[in-house]
DNA sequence: CCGACGGTGTTACTAACGGTAACACCGAGT
DNA sequence: ACTCGGTGTTACCGTTAGTAACACCGTCGG
């Protein structure tokens, strides 16, 4: 038959694109971004053509490489987001959750993120635009989803939940990629810091030499 | 003399050089990011070589091409970040201030920071890593003095303010990336929002449906 | 048994890029 | 006259993404 021939086909294909993204996230973490696809067709121990014909050009193959990535970091956020606890607890696990995330594996992170980096001669590496901002992205949009159907916030909560998703996302990001450079600081003081920041700390505090006017 | 001639060569190559970044300029903003030095070249009038001499490579050419832009961005962010008035208004008005300004030139602003989108087949754009974060990075290490310098936090005041600085720098710029492609908003509800959330809306706002436990 | 077909694989190539010699010109100083 | 520093060129190298064109092999339909 028709259908038992092609799945049989279809089963093969998939279990090779499987081994071939396997392949080429091997390589990718082991040499960074600007991995080459002859370097990956090698490490797959095949060559280049049979990579194009299974992702069609260096986007594909990048894509469905931060795909996999990027589900798995929004699982383990989402689960920290729904956890039943008090807003405070649930923020603070989901941010020690992301930076737990790129601080167990940065060569991943740095790779979704910043994927143009480490190139040393050619710095043709993977395209960032169309496919690390999306994890941002969607991050974002999560985010503003979960706030918008758990707060009360007035009229215009939709538009004001995005903002504060994309907001908070940025947020989370942009620490926790000056913390992974530098390290200032244990995780755990990291996340107590943001979600001071995001309650408020930083309108309540006092100034520290002229009045208020200055 | 020595030094009259060496001034004289130095000015005409001083010349030279911000004749060769503003054609570099412009072709930047027209063709996009993943300009090609042979491109860049021909808009100055002259061939590639030329530029590796003043520039050293691309990145150089870059880092120069982006130091321009950063400049003028951070001193306009400073004017506001200094101003006279309340700590809100002043937020709001750093926060107006960026937006503003990638608002106006959203191709100067997608230059700095994703400067590999937009390259449809060859990727080769310029290398994001060591150059376009730095924008980010400055932002957030002036914001971060701005704020230990002038809030009274306590205890660890210093690794706070580098936290937050980095954080709302972050958050701003999150959230600026998604406004400009989306334009849900116009641009004073966004500095609201913003500023709402960092005065701890998040934390103040109520339930939707169930007890606060949940 | 045999030719067509779809899948996997290869070699060999193109076009473009970043970057680099090697050489030519030209004005100023000794 | 003759070097020296700066500007400019042509012609090249090595690497990269991406693409034909061809070969092999198991499975069908006749």
């Amino acid at each position: 038959m028709d259908t038992t021939q092609r799945t049989d086909q279809q089963r093969s294909a998939d279990r090779r694109r499987r081994e071939l993204l396997e392949a080429a996230d091997r390589v990718v973490l082991r040499d960074g971004p600007q991995a080459s696809m002859n370097a990956i067709a090698a490490e797959a121990g095949i060559t280049k053509p049979i990579l194009y014909r299974h992702f069609g050009d260096k986007g594909g193959l990048y894509a469905a490489l931060a795909k996999r990535h990027t589900d798995a970091l929004l699982d383990s956020l989402r689960a920290a987001l729904d956890a039943p606890a008090e807003r405070r607890e649930r923020v603070e696990a989901t941010l020690d959750t992301y930076l737990a995330a790129i601080e167990a594996r940065p060569q991943v992170y740095r790779f979704l993120m910043h994927p143009a980096e480490a190139g040393q001669v050619g710095d043709q590496g993977f395209d960032v635009g169309k496919h690390s901002w999306p994890l941002l992205r969607r991050m974002g949009e999560e985010l503003a989803q979960v706030i918008e159907e758990r707060l009360d916030l007035g009229p215009g909560s939709q538009q004001l939940a995005r903002v504060w998703g994309h907001g908070i996302v940025g947020m989370m990001h942009a620490a926790g990629d000056w913390w992974l450079g530098e390290r200032p600081c244990p995780r755990d003081e990291l996340v107590r810091s943001l979600a001071d920041l995001l309650w408020g700390r930083l309108a309540a505090a006092g100034d520290k030499v002229g009045g208020p006017g200055f």
